[in-house]
Formats: C-alpha cells, sequence, structure tokens
RNA sequence: UCGACCGGCACCGGAACCUGAGGAAAGUCCGGACUCCACAGAGCAGGACGCUGGGUAACGCCCAGGCGGAGCGAUCCGACGGACAGUGCAACAGAGAGUAGACUGCUAGGUCAAGGGGCGAGCUCGGACCGACGGUCCGGGUCCGGCUCGGGGCCAGCGAGGGUGAAACGGUGAGGUAAGAGCUCACCAGUGGCCCGGGUGACCGGGCCAGCUAGGAAAACCCCGUCCGGAGCAAGACCAAAUAGGUGGGAGAUGAGGCUGCUCGCUGAUCCCACGGGUGGGUCGCUUGAGCCGCCGGGCAACCGGCGGCCCAGAUAGAUGAGUAUCACUGGAUGCCCGGGCGGCGACGUCCGUGGCAUCGAGCACAGAAUCCGGCUUACCGGGUGCUCGACGCC
RNA sequence: UCCGGGGUGGUGUAAGUGGCAGCACAGCAGACUUUGGAUCUGUUAGUUCAGGUUCGAGUCCUGGCCCCGGAG
C-alpha cells in the first residue's frame, strides 16, 4: 500500500455543520458504517466520525477513528467531487479487519457517485 | 529552522527534530486537596465506622500485634463493642423454644374402686387311713379388714434415660435419695469479682473467693462510642459575540432563592413553569505535585526525616492508525547434543529433563488520562526479587 | 462529574415483618379428531454472579457484572 501522500485530512469541526450535512446529505448503509454525504460546491473534502458508546469501550472507538481517518486519508485524493461526509460506525465494525472496513467505505462511497476510480 | 517582504513581531502554511497514557488510566466504592456557598455555625434527624497500638493530609486504607477459626504446614480468613436499657424474632418437627416443658418414663407416700398370684388361718365337699365319737393325710371349692408380691386410675414428687430439632438451662466420677437432680463434693470447661506478675494496650500467665449455668440472633429495631455542613473543575474567575434583556402563567421584603431533610441561625431579590428565539468562540483554573529517582539515617514494618538530582500528557469533533520484513519474549512439536536412571559383558536400546542449539507453525493480554492525589475493587499478559511449606528423586 | 431505578423458567409477571419459589402463555409428550386447530391430561425448565450473616436467604449485608433512566 501507499504511504499516505502529502494530502491533509480535515475534519468538520463545528455541531452546527455536522447537522448540516446530516440533515441535507444522502445516506448510505453497510453492515459497518453508514455513510452520509453532502456534496458541497467548493473547498476540499471534509470528513466527521460518529461513533455510538454502544460499540465499544475507549479503546475500541480510538482505534476505529483512527482507522477510519485513515481510510479517509487514502480515498478522499480520489473523490470527484469535494463533499462533507459523515461516517457513523455500526456494532459490527468493532470486530472488522482494516481491509474490510476500506472496502466497505470505498463501496459506499462508489454509491454516493463521487469516487473516481480513474484517479 | 525555512517560505510569502530587508529586519523584527504576530498569524498562516510546509519541513525536520524532540516529546506523548496505565498498573489498573477502568468501575466511580471510600478518603482528601482545591473552588464557591457564611474562613462552615447550633440542635435534631440521617449516614458511616466499630479488638489494640501505630502510620497518614485523611480514610471504610496500610503495617504490627491480640483473640477466634481453617489447614499436616508455609499461610490464609474474620462488620471482632453491647443481648441483666428496652421492644420484637425462631417455620416444620417436638412433651417442651425462653426465668420452657412432662409424651414415654422413674417414684417413697396419699387416695379410689375392683381384687390377681403365693403363704397362712377358718368353713365346707369328695376320697383314703385308723376299731370308733373323732382325728390325720391328699385333692377340690369357698371365705378373710392376716402377711407378702404384682398391676390400674387420680393426687403428688422427679427431671436422670428415650425421642424431636439448627438450638433443649454444663461434662466426668463419687456421695446422696423413694426416685432423682449442682442436692452435696472433687476435677474440668464456662461466668463474675479481687489480687499478683508481664505488656503502651488489646490481652496473656498464676492465685483466691463467690455463685452454680445465666441460650442464639444486633448483616431485626435498637443502645453505647468515634467521625461526617453542602455542592462539585460542566467547581469557579474573566473576555468576546449574539438576540428583543420577548410573550403567557405562578410565587415573592407578611422574606423569593441558597446553605441535601426539619427547627434555629446566616444571607437578601429574584425564582419556578410553558411557548418562541439566540449563542453554544476563547483565556485562566491546567498541571511542580501529600511528585519521581538515588544515597544516608530512624523504625520489626507501614512509613518518616535529611541531602543531592530530575521535570515525566494536558487534549476539548478529544492525541500513538494500517500493511510488510526483521529481532526479542513465551509456551508447544520435532531433531541433535549434554546430563541422569534402567536393561545389557558390550555396541546399543529405552525413559526422564529448572539444560543447550536448530527447524516448524503459533501466541503477545486487560485496556485510553479529562482537576489532581491516597486507597479499595474488578479485568488481564509477561517478567523479576526475597522468604517459606509440602511431595518426590538423588547424595 | 454526580444521582436514581431494576435484574425470578424461553416470554410476561407474583411471592407483608427471612420458613416448601407460584401463575399465565410458549415448548415437549399423550388423549380426542381422518388430519390440523381448539380442548383436556401430564411434564421439562428459573431467583444476574461471587462471598458472608442465619438452623434456614428471592428476601438481610458486602463486592462485582449487566440493563434502564435522570441532572448540569
Amino acid at each position: 500500500m501507499p504511504p499516505a501522500s502529502r494530502f491533509r485530512l480535515t475534519t468538520i469541526k463545528l455541531r452546527s455543520e455536522i447537522d448540516r450535512a446530516s440533515r441535507l446529505g444522502r445516506s448510505f448503509a453497510s453492515p459497518l458504517f453508514v455513510l452520509v454525504c453532502l456534496v458541497v460546491p467548493e473547498g476540499a473534502p471534509r470528513v466527521a466520525i460518529k461513533i455510538p458508546r454502544k460499540v465499544g469501550g475507549a479503546v475500541v472507538r480510538n482505534r476505529i477513528r483512527r482507522q477510519v481517518k485513515d481510510i479517509c486519508r487514502a480515498l478522499f485524493p480520489r473523490l470527484g467531487t469535494p463533499c462533507d461526509c459523515i461516517v457513523i460506525a455500526r456494532m459490527a465494525s468493532a470486530g472488522a479487519s482494516f481491509r474490510q472496513k476500506m472496502e466497505e467505505i470505498q463501496s459506499l462511497l462508489a454509491r454516493h457517485g463521487c469516487f473516481d476510480p480513474s484517479r
């Protein structure tokens, strides 16, 4: 796997922006995650990660968050259109491997249509 | 440190380097520090704790000791004050469950009725014997307010034995008695008091006397002693921004609200509910602390003192991710070597392993600081050090 | 950070002051029926866990686990 280049991942910091994105965006579900995407006219793609406490303890939640951020660092440069993404972890993601998570998020982005496999 | 501007400062961006979670960071079960409420007050209620001495800022923690219990032992465990201050509790079984009780049972005596066995005496029937009135012997019947043995009911005495139960008002022996019983005595156990010795003390050892047994349970209420004011870093202080310091209802100087409940005391103007909105940036608190490491000294120890050195996370959408390779570690399998046991003259075979090397395929936990400490508890991987016990083998 | 409430068969629920853990549905077996349903009869299975107090604990005490809820 290639190193995560020079791409800097930006996260959505403000509560209101997260609420706006989850209210207006389109959502796609898979066993491990729920992805909510809102296409933005300009700027870099951004991500926010939600992990309910029900998923696991602090260690489990921290690991999922880090892995999702790393996946986004790898995939976001290949996005055709910039968008605000909210990734919500589901219960099953606690036991899933990194490879499974990677594949699922990639397919969710593809279902949304903003993922450009050619890039 | 570089870049956008010659330099400086601020900000932004990039790069390099440095630093960055735990023994439990966890559960949030105790105890403190800190901040605000009155520099934290009184009484009641309520709660916690409960052998002794020490440690500590404090504790429900730790150390040492006592007592009790478990174990062959090293060792481990113990909410370990009070049941003559009071009120309650003990299902079922059982005679009786609390200053208990009398089922079975034991018993001198009294009494009631009936009257059994034996002995004795009287009367009588039959038979036998003596020559005979008559007498004697044998067998039977009957009667007796003669003696004796035994039985029943009631009264009375008894608490030893049987049996019930988790628990039944000491144990053993002797005397004693109508039968028995701490009824009496000796010893033992236990209770209370006094004295002597040891110990700071819990307590231990010994002696004397008393009285003869005074049960369990306070993790039932309770009593006694000790301790506890409340809230919590979203505490609290400050800056900036935003909207309209909105509308409706209720309470309020005859005292709102606050100090957990009540009474006092203190404070002294807002508070509560619903509807509709706005903000939900930042700075401080925030990490130097009952801190860590080393040496020395005191103490059995927990711990304390002195000196020297060190700075070891401070985020706030919340820090360390993934893959591959290599190394280390752990235990497993296989092979070789080494050591030992057994069999054999021997080559060798076989078994064992706190041993060494190689190969293979595995494993690498529990878990993420959020104001900070001291504990407790729970989860779990590997390692180190010291002391000791038991078993087995060898000398 | 700080408060509450709760855990009983597979499910939903009972058991004043400690004294034999019940009930309904579901499950299983049997009967009735040509078969199934309904009905009847029988039966299995339980106190969240580990200790402690007590003669005896679902109940009392201590600690843990899990779930639900609340306040700022």
